[in-house]
DNA sequence: GTGTCGCTTCGATGATCATCGAAGTATCGA
DNA sequence: TCGATACTTCGATGATCATCGAAGCGACAC
């Protein structure tokens, strides 16, 4: 008897209940009501669609007094959703038509780590300096990149998770970083207050000065892209 | 507005569309009898599930008289429905219970490369003998395997796709060999007679002969894990 | 030409399920 | 303690959809 995938698929099947995924997306753990409010249905809907998630084990809840925080149960469902996004992406035609569109795509969290035009420039132009060595499905960080990084303040994890991943960007159809790496940078970043959470989606917001400075450090060429594009 | 990732899960989360698209990870084109077979329903309801299946792109239609032949539409297709397995397989306790299964677990295609208990072995006798350097996500053919596998006969193909590529293996929760080397592998034992295709699943059954020199060709000990175990 | 086979379409049927408002419970803050 | 808030449970409702057999169409073989 093969796994059930359509059970697990099922569940990610409903247009409520995959709002409410893709906003765990973003990383947070979120409370329901403000699950809710992102799939836009009722609370007490929110409750019955949550439960199903959790029993399921999609999701994981934890409890703070009155309020019940959800995340998503982990990384490998996390890459499920977004290569669900990909594919999605690449069998629909999709017109930009908001400015929530056009803050997702240019920078976007994918989980832990950053996505979006701005994601796939950061992997670029690491590529381009030699800072990571990444083909195809491959992405190794160099000798000079490991140098870098540690002088960044990188401090790598021994850990099954790779120190670099290419994760395929759903709105840019290229390779954005992920893995450790990924996810420093963009802890690293929040931490300087470059970039700040979107608080209704998973978009991340940079200051001016933050972008600047982003851009400066990774050697993003700020001329090559920009918000206004 | 983002891609509509429901409509898609939606589309494998029944039980039957589900167990239409695993039948087709086998690589294979098969017919809409062949499919209601394989899903155990009526021509009818298969007939109606399959235009749906290939309305939202996710199977593609090859009419050869009156016999009309379905597959994936693709390899990021195949790739999904494996992850899906996997995690599926992760969540639900699963007992190996029929004769199906075994055969299944022992040597499955995963589209177009060899999964199960083999095709772990495979990957772990490459990488013992340093014909491949595979470590958690990364998986490449070393100057030693270049040279051993164009010896076999293997020439690599310019293309986006890479060498190699490590797939997580749904039944034995570790990695089998998968990229353009992992099909190639499967197309070369399959002309050399050493297995067949299973005609009514993705298992492939290897005869006594063909297993031995499987198992000589690639350096896998015969006395590690056996078909009795 | 005729009968068989592969497949689709049609229409009826029954099951499933997302949804909401009302009511209830637990937590929080003044 | 009390009112507000976060959240769950309940039950009713309407929509959706998988399913099948019957009927029909086109390809195939004799």
């Amino acid at each position: 008897m093969q796994p059930d995938i359509a059970l697990l698929a099922a569940e990610i099947g409903d247009p409520s209940r995959a709002q409410m995924l893709t906003a765990l997306l973003g990383g947070q753990a979120l409370t329901a009501t403000e699950l809710a409010l992102c799939a836009e249905i009722s609370p007490s809907t929110a409750s019955s669609h949550l439960a199903r998630l959790e029993r399921c084990g999609l999701i994981q809840l934890r409890k703070q007094g009155r309020h019940r925080y959800f995340e998503l149960s982990g990384a490998s469902l996390a890459a499920l959703l977004e290569q669900l996004l990909a594919i999605s992406a690449a069998q629909a035609p999709t017109v930009a038509t908001g400015p929530d569109d056009l803050a997702l795509r240019y920078a976007r969290l994918c989980y832990d780590h950053l996505a979006g035009q701005l994601g796939v420039q950061l992997h670029d132009a690491l590529c381009t300096q030699g800072l990571i060595d990444s083909n195809a499905d491959q992405c190794q960080l160099t000798t000079a990149g490991s140098a870098r990084f540690a002088h960044w303040g990188f401090v790598a994890q021994r850990s099954r998770r790779p120190l670099c991943r290419a994760c395929l960007d759903w709105s840019e159809r290229r390779s954005h970083l992920a893995g450790q790496l990924g996810q420093w940078i963009v802890e690293d970043l929040l931490q300087r207050g470059w970039a700040k959470r979107d608080l209704q989606s998973r978009s991340l917001s940079f200051s001016t000065a933050g972008e600047r400075a982003f851009k400066h450090r990774y050697g993003i060429d700020d001329r090559a892209v920009s918000r206004s594009a």
